[in-house]
DNA sequence: TTTT
DNA sequence: TTTT
């Protein structure tokens, strides 16, 4: 049953790819969602009367095709749309502790900052196919 | 900038309910979502022959009203439909250790199964106007 | 840039497949979703004291395989999550006088009622592997 | 049951409120969202060598405080996400022809370019509260 | 820990 | 035209 995650924010900083034994490529990436604070009804501001917000950094994963194109295009303080779901992950830490971490694995990125571009080795831009607009 | 979770599946446990000192009431329960396995494109089954599954159990916060009436109409094994968003948590645990979570704040619940119908301290049904259908 | 639809609903009538010259299927069913009115806060009750809900019916249109599946396992009255995007439609009837419609064209569709299942001509019955849960 | 849209695109003109006579006010723009078309699973190209973009042109519709907001920080080009439901409308035209209509009545619209800043009558700028970034 |  |  539907496990949908929808984020539009800024990108914390450039995405990293990794490959694995078995062949798959893993890209990751953080991303920024604020909100205003609110209490009974308002704005909360600070005392320089900024409006406080709060913001979540979200650990995104995507694999493959997406994960190259999100590499090639994608870097810090990039907007962008993520759709995707929760995936939780548990691991043993080197303390012997049981620790508990949540990614959103990404399904489709979309960019809402221009794409940076990036150079093949020749000198010649990556296919634009690769970006999603 | 957008935050947005939408998850169908069935509650795990009874919502518990709590209150906190400011006055604020706050209630959780855990949700499986479930997806078949696919393995280069196919469904992956077990030696029995049934599909396996990839469940997630995401833990789902809801304040005051709402909180509420999902402790009053979710039991255990109902299936909902939850609108809301993420939240990260930190905290150190009792070895001083620092700790993460993430919970989804529920913004709205539908139900997909019959709401559990509970009765006041004088025998009648809690009004029906707390069912969000 | 992004357009994504999520319904959660009740089929209206039976779905219907068809063919076009160019080998694409298309299968077509209107889902029902109702939400409670409120008025100032509240919510609205009809001279028998049942509440009044707003009901849209939303046209969803879907292709190929997952509109076989749909097919296949889907009837009149289910329950039924649709994933998708909106496409506005235009034409002009036969007193020459221009329309516009709007469809739901679905990406996923998950069955939250169980669902139908179909015997092949063989009566066995169709692979559970089309069904997505 | 849930009605959920979320559109990330560009407003096609500046909003335009109208008060009713209840004193509801009501918003109205248009919203592009455009997808690179795929034929066989590759992009499109026309004879330029430019991508073939399908574009959607949504009519987003606001009440009250939201519609407020909108007329007084859009206008015409900029970048928003706008979360609501689809709702469809019915209306005899002079010619008394049954027509049909869709719009997406917004629930929350975040701004992803600058908002413009409109001044008061006094030369003021509107209070930033307003503005849901 | 749920469900089909 | 669905459903509770």
């Amino acid at each position: 049953m539907q496990n949908i995650v929808i984020l539009a924010g800024n990108i914390g900083q450039d995405p990293e790819t990794r490959n694995t034994q078995s062949g798959t490529s893993i890209t990751h990436f953080t991303l920024a969602t604020s909100r205003p604070r609110y209490s009974e009804g308002k704005v909360v501001r600070d005392k320089d009367g900024y409006r406080v917000q709060d913001t979540e950094w979200h650990r995104i994963t995507a694999f493959n095709g997406l994960g190259k194109t999100i590499q090639q295009h994608c870097e810090k303080g990039m907007k962008v749309l993520v759709r995707g779901r929760i995936h939780y992950t548990k691991w043993t830490d080197q303390q012997g502790v049981e620790r508990y971490g949540c990614e959103i694995i990404a399904e489709t990125v979309d960019f809402l900052s221009r794409a940076k571009q990036t150079q093949n080795e020749d000198g010649k831009f990556i296919d634009d196919d690769d970006i999603p607009f």
